[in-house]
RNA sequence: CGGGGUGUAGCGCAGCUUGGUAGCGCGUUUGGUUCGGGACCAAAAGGUCGCUGGUUCAAAUCCAGUCACCCCGACCA
């Protein structure tokens, strides 16, 4: 490729919407431009790139015995409501209809799909197990859309589905998924990708992992334990507390608490640790309006999907009325209507011998509250947060650290939900039918490749990896209009590209400041720079982006120097397999 | 969906308060001088001022509506 035909502008200047840097340097740099609302094209570098990733991953999932196929983009809406999906899936799944007023549904995931293709091609256990993937575009109608490619409505993800006989068949397959996936992110380049537990939602209770790049722009917050091996995404980290030290028990008094409706208020006022408190969040069903009223301890907070899962429902912040009975700002257990209301506790709650809370009446609250004297008996839950310095669910130390974190891809044990809901089954060896158990597996490849520009770059441009680079080698030629250096700078892109390197030449008439600038954009991790002042001794410059390596070498031994370092770069990626 | 912000040339922006020939920087084209970190001089091309309606002799500017985009939050099988 020469830059001179490059299709693309790069900007000086940080295009104005940009609010994180992976975006703003992949607009500038000529690989994205935005069409619509986290909706954008790919311009050739960009394009570059993703296709190198894809590479990667049909390699890894061919090495797991995946077979690729195509789904269609388009499915019709019948797949989606065997499946109960049509109507549960909110709006980011777009349905529309046909010329004939048929619903369709643009496929946001394809496990109906993947369903419809495996029900009839594989009816006999001796098909089993196998897996099915595409690499295809998604399109999810994202109530917000943001951060360039890492979070769009249009993506192209590659998605597999594996079928197995067994849910031991299907966890050995899953591991092996769990190791192609440590592999993918490796050969990208990227290297701060964990996996952690996830949240499996409220449709099996499998196990599932997220694959985090770790990063502060991240969406995803994450506990790790820096003492043991516990990761996990915060709606799925349990809380743990320790209230021994809480268990001091005092008789329940009711006190006057003028216009002190928060934990922070109450507690100062009561000179009692935030802690011994027992905060009320008050939420709605979404089914019915009824309320929810979720009691932690006072310096604790209620994540919300555990609270969903727990609950079976979904639930949204409640707005409490005069009408409720709910005294905002004063709530308590004792004398809820635990008819009307449906009253949490969380496990924080459990052991503490004296509790300050809300009294149900205003201006007034309890201490030495009591929940097995005072209530009765009930039964915890966790639903809160875990929180940084908590205590590790299984080391037991205090050594929660709270990150945060891309998804770059998950994997899925999804169990029988597809194959029960849509009717999939196979014979046995006895002649007897089963329903299939699946897995699922996802990753997001332009957010992938967005989180590598996010973790490798500096101020001039991004700084891929050699397996991702859109060209692995930039050849920089200073002076184009002088006769030496414009033919031996070809001559060596021509001997580069003839080697089988991805090599990109700027023949462009430009000042020095221009070719270097934007080479730095274009991220290319070898640069060979031609000009005058070199060549007068015979010699070109080699240098690699992240400023590792900067020499010059003779011009005769240019091309086997580069072909050195571009192996060596290679090398370094497939040392860390 | 709630809160805030912005729409003027490919990109970044000024002009709007106080209505009167649409501007600046970058980029682009042409000619010339430069030449190792976004050069200089000269000339030029490029805009229904998001859209619709209203007020007015006259609207980028005032008024109403509408659309789009961005940010924060809600949400994300």
């Amino acid at each position: 490729m020469k830059m001179s035909a490059l299709i693309g502008e790069r900007y000086k200047e940080k295009p104005a919407d940009c609010t994180i840097e992976s975006h703003a340097l992949m607009v500038r740099g000529g690989y994205i431009k935005q069409v619509n609302t986290g909706v954008y094209t790919l311009l050739p570098p960009a394009r570059r790139i993703t296709q190198k990733i894809e590479r990667i991953i049909r390699e890894e999932m061919d090495r797991i015995d995946g077979q690729e196929v195509l789904f269609p983009v388009v499915l019709p809406a019948d797949l989606w409501k065997e499946s109960g999906r049509f109507t549960s899936v909110g709006k980011e799944l777009v349905r529309l209809k046909d010329r004939m007023g048929a619903d369709m549904v643009l496929g946001m995931t394809h496990e109906e799909a993947a369903v419809h293709l495996a029900r009839d091609a594989a009816k006999t256990y001796a098909k089993y197990p196998f897996m099915i993937y595409q690499i295809q575009t998604k399109f999810r109608d994202e109530p917000r859309a943001r951060g360039g490619l890492i979070r769009v409505r249009e993506f192209t993800m590659k998605d597999a589905y594996s079928f197995h006989t067994s849910q031991e068949d299907l966890e050995a397959y899953y591991d092996r998924c769990y190791e192609a996936y440590e592999r993918i992110f490796k050969r990208a380049g990227c290297k701060n990708v964990i996996a952690v537990l996830s949240d499996s939602g409220m449709m099996g209770g499998s196990i599932s992992h997220e694959f985090m790049l770790l990063t502060d722009i991240g969406e995803d917050t994450l506990v790790i334990c820096c003492n043991c091996d516990f990761k996990a995404n915060l709606e799925a980290a349990e809380n743990i507390v320790d209230n021994s030290a809480l268990s001091a028990i005092e008789p329940l008094t009711l006190v006057p608490t003028p216009d002190m409706a928060t934990i922070e208020e109450v507690a100062g006022f009561l000179k009692k640790p935030h802690n011994a408190t027992c905060k009320a969040v008050v939420y709605q069903k979404n089914s019915d309006d009824s309320f929810v009223i979720v009691f932690t301890r006072g310096d604790l907070e209620v994540n919300e999907t555990k609270l969903r899962n727990f609950l079976c429902e979904e639930v949204h912040a409640g707005v409490v009325t005069p009408e409720s009975g709910i005294v905002a700002g004063f709530i308590g257990p004792m004398g809820l209507d635990a008819k009307k209301i449906t009253v949490v506790f969380d496990r924080s709650l459990e052991g503490i011998g004296a509790l300050v809370c809300g009294a149900n009446t205003i201006d007034h609250h309890y201490t030495g509250f009591n929940i097995e004297r005072d209530y009765g008996k009930v039964s915890y839950v966790d639903v809160a947060k875990a929180v940084e310095g908590g205590i590790c669910p299984v080391c037991g130390k205090r050594t929660l650290k709270i990150s945060n974190g891309i998804e770059v891809g998950n994997i899925f044990q999804l169990g029988t939900k597809y194959t029960k809901s849509m009717d999939m089954q196979y014979l046995d060896e006895n002649g007897e039918l089963h329903y299939p158990i699946m897995g699922c597996y996802g990753i997001g490849v332009g957010r992938l490749a967005a989180s590598v520009c996010e973790e490798s770059h500096d101020d001039y441009g991004p700084i891929w990896p050699i397996s991702i680079a859109p060209w692995e080698v930039q050849v920089c030629i200073l002076r184009a209009d002088q006769e030496e250096p414009k033919r031996i700078g070809t001559e060596l892109y021509e001997a580069l590209e003839k080697a089988g390197v991805d090599v990109i030449m700027d023949d462009r008439l430009v000042s020095a400041g221009v070719v270097f600038s934007e080479a730095d954009l274009i991220g290319a991790p070898i640069r060979v720079t031609v000009s005058p002042r070199n060549l007068k001794d015979g010699m070109v410059e080699l240098t690699t982006r992240d400023k590792g390596v900067k020499k010059q070498v003779p011009v005769v031994e240019a091309l086997d120097a580069i072909l050195d370092l571009r192996k060596e770069l290679f090398d370094k990626i497939a040392k860390t397999l």
